[in-house]
RNA sequence: GGGCGCGUAGCUCAGCGGUAGAGCACUGCCUUCACACGGCAGGGGCCACAGGUUCAAUCCCUGUCGCGCCCA
């Protein structure tokens, strides 16, 4: 016997562990079945289940579990990523507590060191995933900086270099100060800073007394200046353009430039043009063809290494030992510097508050410096063109559509994509260098060794380059690496492309973008068919959740506190397309009763004998409850099915609350209990068949997401033996006899008591009072259904028998109308008049204004000219009904009157 | 500044041309032999606002206001 209630803790270890056991888990590429595959999106090794972590994986568990109920040969990938700055940046943290510096361990024991902790500590995320009850086929787990994915990085990027689209360049990227490497620009995020703008003076060269005022939110950059410039059409400055400006503090000689990105509403009109420390300033010094000395160094100090020869001393102006004294210092404290500097020579104008937005590494959070460096390049438009058309022509279709658009502006507008970072965790970039400038890109060092000596005629030192690529380049390839890819193994034949990526939002450029283009490049398809995006997480009130603001839902303490079962369907129901998810424990605990009303079903039918019977034939049902929650079954499981298709989550979810709590639970289980309390025999028979049918139809249509309580109470009832259910076909629809007729009979019922309880309610009858049911007015077949069911309406509307009237009803009656009918309860010692009253007049009203706006829409002449004629009938069918029952209510309260 | 999304019952959200829905919360009654994580019944909405299209608008169009996100 089932225990009293649901206890998840209890079994969910024990049922995960029989699933996986079991192999259910596993594809199985030899199979003939039609493939289903589906990759995680790689969690990074070091990171531990978050409650986005949650979502996104409950659904493709949902999806998978689905899909293999449906005899496809389901692979859900898992992995993790090896997440180059996030990863070394925990480690160098541990070192750090050590007394320890990475520089100190050198490069090959740092990284020893890493995977020391990976060995240790990382990846406790797939432990906390089996605990969500996701079916990851994990013998196959990978890691992107495993044997088999490195040689897939380096396979690509020699490739793509050979093809010449990986290729470097000197270009302005943007470069963190903390981990001292450059970045690409979606890491790069921008924060409304409260900063200030100062406004300084630099002299005209050759005109003493005269200035010019430029404007700047960096005075410590001035160093690296290498013009001012003007808009050409801004008459304030058109005798100064071609002159030269006096850069203070260096003594440089500067030209003034008229360049239209010089905007004359702002500042004062004149900009001071640093080209090595600023995107804008780059592109004006290119097309000026101005010198672009680097004034800071990789750590963001001031550094004099490459204008150390052109200071000079100009009286009231500059002063080389000054500037001597900079070399070094931190950049916000040489700002300081200068700018007291800049007083001091009275050339210094103003500083006013301003508001502007600074870049941030959004790992470290420190504002990037924009520096001039060698680094290696993707040519991200050419490979993206075939992405967009892929989406354009619908190759890959984002669910919901609109994200297409923001897929799209961003992709028309790629830049080159900075892939080189000057980390030590990471794939190194397989570049060696030469004699004379010599670059050998190849897949190992023997090959390049063997280029160089074709090229040299001789054997040549090789040096390495000491980068490694960005994280993302490795995570682009992961739905073909993780196959196998370079090699042509069975898996990467059958397996890709894959058919949906379930991921958020925020990664559609970083990651999906990037699998876009690589995917089409490498594998000439595109990696995934259907790119389901879902929303975030956040707290019941809506805030983001962060550890700061102490408003994060653990989901390992939600699974304890409510069960994974109650979890996934929470996450699952409120998976609506588009919007975020505001998640409150009350919605848990909700869901949690309802796995509980769930279980409690199943305990019921336990109890009645009720047991899995596989040679049940629903078609030959001959009673109307069986046929009626059989076609209710049946349109459960097109629900169901029709909501997967669309990824409707929530549909899903909702019609399966719907179906199995109202239905199966409040009416069917309530129906059937006359019938199981009464005689053995064919009927009998028959109901427990239907109900353990539409039981199991239950259980396997809740499996996608209640994969424990389903899998318990299959095994429990005999469905099958233990971890069965989740390779047990997904249901179908079932031949049911006269469907139709079976819903007219049993919606009747429904209708009849909840008729008889609603008038009881609202004159305040208790449920310890029974009484007779009269009946004025029915049709003949209404009263011979009334009397099938006798047994029903008597428990569940507190009746003792029906009773046709002909004649005038007794004083103190309660009358309702039902259809034709009128149905009159004799209450006599036990209602309120007022009450009765009360309720037939507020009844009165509400058909009145039925029919006053029905009558309105009719009496409409273009209404009755333009509408679709079912509209007009139904509006008419609308009208009569209502008035039958102003008739009626009205014969009601003339009875009570008298 | 450009783009996207959202404003529907107290809360969280479905619906998106033809009688306004769900869950939770709330109120009343009920410890009825699966379940009080329960049963039954009920109250609660100018569907943000203003125009327009239409026989008909919560739904389509335009604008306004408010909230959020992305990009510059």
């Amino acid at each position: 016997m089932l225990d009293k209630a649901f206890d998840p803790a209890s079994m969910e270890s024990r049922l995960y562990a029989a699933s996986e056991a079991s192999g259910a888990f596993g594809a199985h590429p030899e199979s003939n079945s039609q493939p289903f595959t589906v990759v995680i999106p790689p969690p990074n090794v070091t990171g531990s289940l978050h409650i986005g972590h949650a979502l996104n994986n409950t659904l493709q568990d949902v999806l998978v579990r689905y899909r293999r109920m449906q005899g496809r040969d389901a692979l859900w990938m898992p992995g993790m990523d090896h997440a180059g700055i996030a990863t070394q940046m925990v480690v160098e943290r541990l070192l750090g507590a050590q007394g320890k510096t990475r520089k100190e361990l050198g490069r090959e024991a740092f990284v020893d060191r890493i995977w020391e902790w990976k060995a240790e500590s990382g990846g406790s995320i797939t432990r906390q995933l089996r605990r969500l009850g996701a079916s990851l086929d994990w013998p196959r787990e990978r890691f992107t900086m495993d044997a088999g994915l490195s040689k897939a990085v380096i396979e690509v990027f020699v490739r793509l270099h050979k093809e010449g689209l990986i290729y470097r360049d000197t270009r302005l990227v943007n470069w963190d100060p903390v981990f001292q490497t450059a970045i690409s620009d979606l890491e790069v995020e921008s924060r409304e800073t409260k900063g200030q703008i100062w406004t300084l003076r630099y002299p005209i060269e050759g005109e003493p007394g005269r200035f010019i005022l430029v404007a700047t939110t960096r005075p410590e950059t001035m160093l690296g200046d290498t013009a001012v410039a003007v808009h050409p059409a801004d008459p304030r400055f058109a005798d100064l353009v071609g002159k030269k400006a006096v850069l203070p503090l260096t003594g440089r000689a500067i030209p003034i430039v008229a360049d239209a990105y010089s905007d004359p509403e702002k500042g004062t009109g004149a900009v001071k043009i640093t080209p090595a420390h600023d995107f804008n300033d780059y592109d004006v010094g290119r097309r000026h063809d101005l010198p672009m000395p680097t004034v800071l160094d990789a750590e963001a100090r001031i550094w004099l290494g490459e204008i150390a020869g052109e200071l000079r001393a100009v009286e009231g102006v500059s002063d080389p030992e000054f500037v001597r004294s900079l070399a070094g210092l931190d950049r916000f404290e040489a700002r300081k510097q200068i700018v007291a500097e800049l007083e001091r020579l009275e050339l210094f104008e103003k500083v006013e508050a301003h508001a502007n937005t600074v870049p941030h590494g959004d790992r470290s959070g420190v504002p990037i410096e924009p520096r001039l460096t060698l680094q290696w390049y993707c040519d991200a438009a050419t490979l993206a063109k075939p992405a967009i058309e892929a989406v354009e022509t619908g190759k890959t279709e984002f669910v919901p559509k609109q994200w297409e658009n923001t897929f799209f502006a961003w992709m028309r507008d790629i830049q080159p994509w900075c892939i080189s970072r000057q980390l030590w965790w990471g794939h190194r970039i397989p570049a060696w260098y030469g004699p004379e400038g010599s670059l050998f890109v190849e897949r190992d060092e023997e090959t390049a060794k063997a280029a160089a000596k074709a090229q040299f005629g001789r054997d040549v030192e090789l040096t390495r380059d000491e980068d490694v690529l960005d994280t993302w380049f490795s995570s682009g390839l992961w739905p073909f690496s993780t196959l196998g890819w370079p090699e042509q193994t069975p898996e990467l034949a059958k397996y890709y492309p894959t058919d949906v990526l379930v991921t958020g939002f925020d990664i559609i450029f970083f990651w999906v973008a990037r699998m876009m283009m690589f995917g089409i490049h490498i594998m000439g398809e595109v990696p995934f068919k259907h790119v389901v995006i879902h929303g975030l997480v956040r707290d019941e009130k809506g805030a983001k959740m962060s550890k700061s603001k102490g408003n994060v839902l653990d989901p390992l303490e939600l699974i304890d506190a409510y069960g994974a079962d109650a979890v996934r369907f929470t996450l699952t129901a409120l998976a609506s397309p588009g919007r975020d998810i505001k998640l409150a424990k009350a919605r848990m605990e909700g869901y949690r009763a309802f796995a509980t009303k769930l279980w409690n079903a199943a305990r019921f039918c336990e109890m009645n004998g009720i047991a899995a019977r596989p040679d049940f034939d629903p078609s030959a049902a001959t009673t109307p409850l069986a046929r009626w929650i059989l076609d209710g079954a049946n349109a459960a499981i097109a629900e169901a099915t029709a909501a997967l298709d669309a990824f409707r989550f929530d549909d899903y979810a909702s019609a399966m609350y719907r179906f199995t709590w109202n239905s199966f639970c409040d009416w069917f289980v309530e129906f059937a209990k006359p019938v199981f309390y009464g005689p053995d025999g064919a009927e009998k028979e028959e109901v427990m068949g239907a109900a353990q049918h539409v039981l199991g139809v239950i259980l396997r249509l809740l499996h996608p997401v209640m994969p424990f309580i389903t899998e318990e109470l299959w095994t429990h009832l005999g469905y099958g033996g233990e971890a069965s259910l989740i390779t047990t076909p997904w249901p179908e629809a079932v031949a049911v006899r006269d469907p139709t007729e079976a819903r007219v009979e049993l919606d009747g019922v429904v209708r009849l008591i909840s008729e008889v309880r609603a008038v009881r309610a609202e004159v305040n009858v208790p449920p310890s009072i029974t009484t007779k049911l009269l009946v004025q007015g029915a049709a003949p077949e209404t009263l011979a259904r009334a009397n099938r069911w006798i047994d029903a309406i008597r428990r569940l509307a507190r009746v003792t028998e029906i009773e046709v009237l002909d004649g005038a009803p007794p004083k103190g009656v309660v009358q309702s109308v039902l259809g034709e009918a009128t149905l009159l309860l004799p209450l006599a010692d036990v209602i309120d008049l007022g009450a009765e009253r009360a309720r037939l007049a507020k009844d009165r009203v509400k058909a009145e204004g039925e029919v006053a706006k029905v009558n309105a829409k009719l009496g409409n002449a273009e209404f009755i000219a333009k509408a679709k004629e079912e509209v007009i009938a139904e509006n008419r069918e609308r009208l009569a009904n209502a008035q039958a029952e102003i008739a009626r209510l009205d014969a009601a309260m003339a009875r009570i009157a008298s």
